[in-house]
DNA sequence: ATTGTGGCCTGCCCGC
DNA sequence: TGCGGGCAGGCCACAA
């Protein structure tokens, strides 16, 4: 499911959208438009400006608009894609390989599209509508960006809580970014048990699982996909741990479906 | 405030 | 071969 790292795809893939006029949005589908937008209403905040930067905050795309020849002043469009949403732009998908998801070209799934000048378009297409589009998302909600965040900034989102860590790291007030594969790969690379409350954590531990956490997303982003971890495979029935060989164990920790192996993640 | 739970969405997979 | 029940998880509303 897109996590921080297919966003981040996602962005790079929307650069190739800006500085071209939006002249249309296509917007069928009302229940994907969130914060009281209407189609209307994101039409007149887009159309006849173009999209001035494309970034990211945790799975949170946010794509600026100007008019023509200004800077900056046009509202932000914030993009959610959900756990099956994909983008598109001029009918390339920024992710060829999204688990969970359906990789069939079905335009029915297309959500919102902004046409832009000359041919061509930005679009979102999610079969199971659980992302959406809002305009100026508040970005002062969710925590630093697990891309970039800081040991202490992690030690401080861990700090002097009884939630289990994993939930912690779930938290987009918290950190922002990490999603359930993520944080089961870099739970399971730290030996980390994602059950333990997260003000439990040693200073040592909390380090660790930092390193981790940075060095988890940046390989899985060159690999392409945060389905791509050394533990994936191993989330399943039967699987064992790719460390000791130990059976995985299936619990549902902080809401989500958690495997971790008993013996090395403490 | 913090933490936990349930529901939303719907294509896909599995077993019958 | 077709059918139906679970399942997946990001996000939000709500409860305690």
């Amino acid at each position: 499911m897109p996590e921080s790292i297919e966003i981040e795809l996602y962005r790079r893939l929307a650069e190739r959208a800006l500085d071209r006029r939006v002249v249309e949005v296509d917007a069928p589908d009302a229940w994907f438009l969130k914060g009281g937008l209407t189609g209307e209403g994101l039409a007149h905040a887009v159309v006849g400006r173009r999209f001035t930067d494309a970034r990211r905050i945790g799975k949170l795309l946010l794509l600026d608009t100007a008019l023509p020849g200004q800077e900056g002043g046009g509202p932000t469009v914030g993009l959610r894609f959900g756990m099956t949403g994909r983008l598109l732009v001029d009918g390339v998908a920024g992710i060829d390989d999204l688990q969970y998801s359906s990789m069939r070209d079905e335009p029915a799934w297309d959500r919102v599209t902004f046409r832009l000048e000359g041919g061509g378009d930005l679009r979102i297409r999610d079969p199971r509508r659980l992302g959406g589009v809002q305009l100026d998302p508040d970005e002062g909600r969710l925590g630093p960006d697990v891309l970039s965040i800081a040991p202490a900034a992690l030690r401080d989102a861990l700090a002097g809580s009884t939630a289990p860590v994993k939930a912690r790291l779930l938290d987009q007030a918290r950190v922002a970014g990490v999603g359930n594969l993520i944080a089961d790969e870099a739970l399971w690379r730290a030996g980390v048990d994602p059950a333990r409350p997260a003000g439990s954590l040693t200073a040592a531990e909390v380090r660790r699982l930092h390193k981790h956490l940075r060095t988890t997303v940046d390989e899985l982003m060159l690999r392409g996909g945060s389905h791509t971890g050394d533990v994936y495979h191993s989330r399943a029935a039967g699987g064992t741990c790719p460390k000791d060989g130990t059976p995985m164990i299936r619990r549902t920790v902080g809401g989500r479906t958690t495997w971790s192996c008993p013996r090395h993640q403490r």
